[in-house]
DNA sequence: TTAATTTGTTAGTCATAGCTAACTTTTTTA
DNA sequence: TAAAAAAGTTAGCTATGACTAACAAATTAA
């Protein structure tokens, strides 16, 4: 067990970088992560991000052969954990307590992930009762930082009849936020799949007896589990 | 009015000195303040605050002329009392809502003092109902940014026989909140001087039953006003 | 009032973390 | 399999905000 103790001596632009190659290794489950795919994803140039993983690797958080795909260690892993609780945990405190709303919360928890004090996250967890969901429906990692992912499927991979339920949705774009709360969508919704259209992939679905048509990119950003 | 739209475009640095300035300015009320004395308060060498003057001189939130004092502008002190409000916030959630202690507080305040959200803090504020005072007693700028200092005289400047009631300690130093508090003091406690002594200015203190000798150096930091 | 001390300023260096432009390696596809 | 495209790397530049060393101005003291 290297335990070498994780002085919390990381930079934003490190955490940053750890936290995203965690995404997208671990939630969008990639097969290869690259060092573009990590620029991108980060909105920064693959040259500045080749040199962080230059950095991440020296401190040993990341580790990748030269022009070969991107990994994080056990430590860097823990370290992504870590980020992801505290952002979980103040999304939540900002939804529950300072009546933020969805779409609202996500630039101020990236500010409030940077935060470094753990008895500040774990007060908070206990303050809250340790809360097992974010606002978006993903699951919070708990103080000894197990981390789990969610059981779910996208709304778009269902077919006609099919009736599921919401249990999360993706966090990364305000205006699909906004545009999920606008038509009365949330959390635990029941929604029944009324028609898959072959032309567009558009889908025709009903929820609280309303009858809505949303894009397949919609759906692709709607996470559900099967009911029926 | 010169009310150019402050977009919070300012670096957590600039936020320092602003911060630092102002308190050098309005709360140790000083006549004058100047560039060395403003490196010291903020360890950091007279060449970086020569520089980080000359770039909030520019952006107008610093009055100087060549070898001369500091001083802030309307722009700069709003700035300034816009943290302190953050910092006392945050200071006051600390310590009622997540069992953070006096001396804990002030380190993990200085960090969630850069978080820009303007609802974030607000709403903070609603939900603590509007505290008055910060858990050192230092009183708390409203939302308006009005900004006011609390009546004080520190407990070294009381003659003998003087009875006084603590209304705030300096929060500067872990080391000497924790001792106040060791010792029994807290806000609100009544202190009567017993005597002054001539030799080193050494003060005999009483208070709930307790009498305790403390140097002046101690009673420097400890505000009060007066009862008898 | 001159000399010593303190205070303020400038020049030049360093680390972090971004960028573009040019190049190399790997992968894809024609 | 050879050419094109994509992915990854390197070199060299930028800004921020620290630093030291050297110097100039202002203040204090002899």
């Amino acid at each position: 067990m290297t335990n070498k103790l994780n002085l919390n001596n990381l930079t934003k632009s490190e955490e940053d970088y750890l936290k995203a190659l965690f995404q997208l290794l671990v939630e969008d489950n990639a097969t290869k992560v690259g060092n573009n795919q990590l620029a991108e994803y980060l909105k920064v140039s693959p040259a500045s991000t080749n040199n962080m993983i230059k950095k991440l690797k020296a401190k040993e958080y990341v580790i990748s052969e030269k022009y070969g795909k991107l990994d994080l260690t056990e430590e860097g892993r823990s370290i992504a954990v870590r980020l992801i609780r505290k952002h979980r945990l103040w999304e939540t405190f900002l939804c529950k307590y300072l009546n933020f709303t969805w779409d609202e919360v996500h630039d101020v928890a990236e500010q409030l992930e940077h935060i470094k004090s753990r008895k500040l996250i774990d007060e908070l967890d206990r303050f809250m009762d340790y809360p097992k969901n974010d606002p978006h429906g993903e699951l919070i990692p708990n103080a000894n930082g197990e981390y789990s992912v969610l059981p779910k499927i996208t709304l778009s991979s269902l077919l006609d009849g099919d009736v599921c339920e919401l249990v999360a949705v993706n966090d990364g774009s305000v205006s699909f936020l906004k545009y999920v709360s606008e038509i009365g969508l949330a959390l635990s919704s029941e929604i029944r799949v009324l028609e898959v259209r072959e032309f567009d992939k558009s889908i025709r679905i009903q929820f609280n007896d309303v009858i809505e048509t949303v894009t397949r990119k919609f759906a692709d950003n709607v996470f559900v589990k099967k009911v029926v």
